[in-house]
DNA sequence: GATCTCCATGAAGGCAACCTACATGGTCGC
DNA sequence: GCGACCATGTAGGTTGCCTTCATGGAGATC
């Protein structure tokens, strides 16, 4: 009952090859082919079996990878006291985050910590809402957003806290009639061209319960990805888009509007797998997340 | 943060000194000494200091050796789980016991285990109530018991269980004058001698009991820790004893009558350190042990 | 106060275990 | 059927853990 062994029928479960797992461990595969035997060796007990080309855990492996999650974070805990008794935190927390709320937390973040001991090597990505989570694997903090719950889909069994919460507004150009509006309303913006985004990336959700609202289809011009983008077009006029409040830039050719009559708030949710969040430096970065969050409003 | 490191830091803090964890693991001092000094570069702390002839933890260390206590019970509850799957516990599970207990319980417990894959280790101490909480570095479970409350002084950290409860009686040779009486009340037998134990072992605080309840100091004239000792020198005449009703054999050369208005009760107790209760085996053992006391009365 | 004992520690060497490199066999996709 | 990917086995190098032996300090004993 060897840790080691433990901690690769965890990596195993998440990552699906061995293969993946030594490419993230730093070793060959034939290395955790000869750990795995020597555990069941150890044991008297399968682990693992072959299935079409690669493998899957038995009850067993199955059982001591719950184990493994339980274990790391109790040894976790250890270092996170033990850093604790040390004062200051330090150390490098990896950070990965969808672009907008990067581009909204990480210059307060990074001014906050400017002069303490700890740093950040940090990673953005675009993708679907519940591929976050899968990425906690690579990072301690994975940041993410959620356009319905607090815990964003497919992140349950992870640490998760919500930093901020920001209305996601309706970008309108310069000079459309809507412009001037103080409020909008989901009858309102129906008749208008959309630039939208793929289905189940952010706001995809909103968009649908616009529709929802009105009974209307929405006539979607385009569908982009990236934020920036997306704000050229509303610039140029090509139709309206929906854009955090936080994250996008000031700009003379095109106005946010809020709007009424639908839930259009986005949650920012840091994720991270327990083990990693238990660190102290891990807990310090995140707190200093949460306040930097805070004063978005 | 290798475990290796925290389960000698622990086992260090318990046994006091490194020779005596180098005898209980069977390594040499100097294997856990340059364990230490690999522990304390990797950790960049330092774990332990020079006091006298020996070594005390520093608050480090202490706080390594507090959280190997959890990180060793999880890995204990990973492979509790994993014997639970594989169906009928096996093993063997080293017991230390009082003797009277023992005696009483034993020859229940392995007729209980017989056609099963559990093994019994045993061994027995005659031990003041305080000490045999320190036995379960050695045994799985000790059988201890308490003449106050439920759990035995010294064991305040320790997993325990009440498996039975015994009420002590008076042995009274027959042919005295108190052989016909069906109950004892303190005042009838404060003055004959009486067939002591030194203080801090089992009864004694029965014996104090009597003093305080009627005033009186008892003549004791010998002091003696082995039951058949006293039961060989009750059946003599030489005097009054308190023995366990359960564990004393029956005699026709004296009688064991009840005491009233005294407590005059133990609790039998199963002791075990957690991280060892945790196993499968020794939960088992310790449930079979339960039903025992429980038939006893 | 000299000696003995017990404690921790250091250097040197044996040995076991882990890992890499390379080769093999099986399965899927094109 | 060819290539890609996956797991596995063998051989060999390197690391690191442990033992043996020797040293030095602190109490205990007489």
């Amino acid at each position: 009952m060897e840790i080691r062994h433990l901690e690769l029928l965890r990596d195993l479960r998440e990552r699906g090859t061995l293969g993946a797992v030594a490419a993230a461990t730093y070793r060959t595969p034939s290395a955790l082919s000869q750990q795995l035997r020597t555990a069941e060796r150890e044991l008297g007990v399968a682990l693992v079996e072959p299935v079409s080309r690669g493998l899957r855990l038995t009850w067993a492996g199955e059982v001591l990878a719950d184990g493994a999650d339980d274990v790391l974070a109790a040894l976790a805990r250890v270092q996170s006291a033990l850093d604790a008794g040390r004062g200051e935190p330090a150390g490098t927390v990896r950070i990965g985050t969808l672009p907008s709320a990067g581009a909204a937390l990480m210059p307060g973040l990074l001014s906050r910590l400017a002069g303490t001991r700890l740093s950040i090597v940090l990673e953005d990505f675009d993708l679907a809402e519940a591929e976050y989570a899968a990425r906690t694997l690579d990072h301690d903090l994975v940041i993410a957003h959620s356009l319905s719950a607090d815990v964003p889909a497919g992140a349950e069994g992870l640490f998760s806290r919500v930093v901020a919460r920001e209305p996601i507004d309706v970008a309108v150009p310069t000079g459309h009639p809507l412009a001037g509006a103080a409020v909008l309303r989901p009858e309102d913006v129906v008749g208008d061209p959309w630039i939208a985004v793929p289905r189940g990336f952010p706001f995809a959700t909103i968009l649908e319960r616009l529709e929802a609202a009105t009974g209307a289809t929405l006539e979607r011009i385009v569908e982009i990805r990236d934020n920036r983008l997306v704000e050229s077009l509303v610039a140029q006029g090509a139709g309206l888009a929906l854009l955090p409040r936080f994250s996008t830039p000031p700009s003379g050719a095109y106005r946010l509007i809020p709007l009424a009559g639908v839930r259009a708030t986005r949650a920012i949710v840091a994720l991270g797998r327990r083990d990693r969040v238990a660190r102290h430096a891990v807990g310090a970065v995140l707190d200093q997340l949460a306040a930097v969050g805070e004063l978005l409003g």
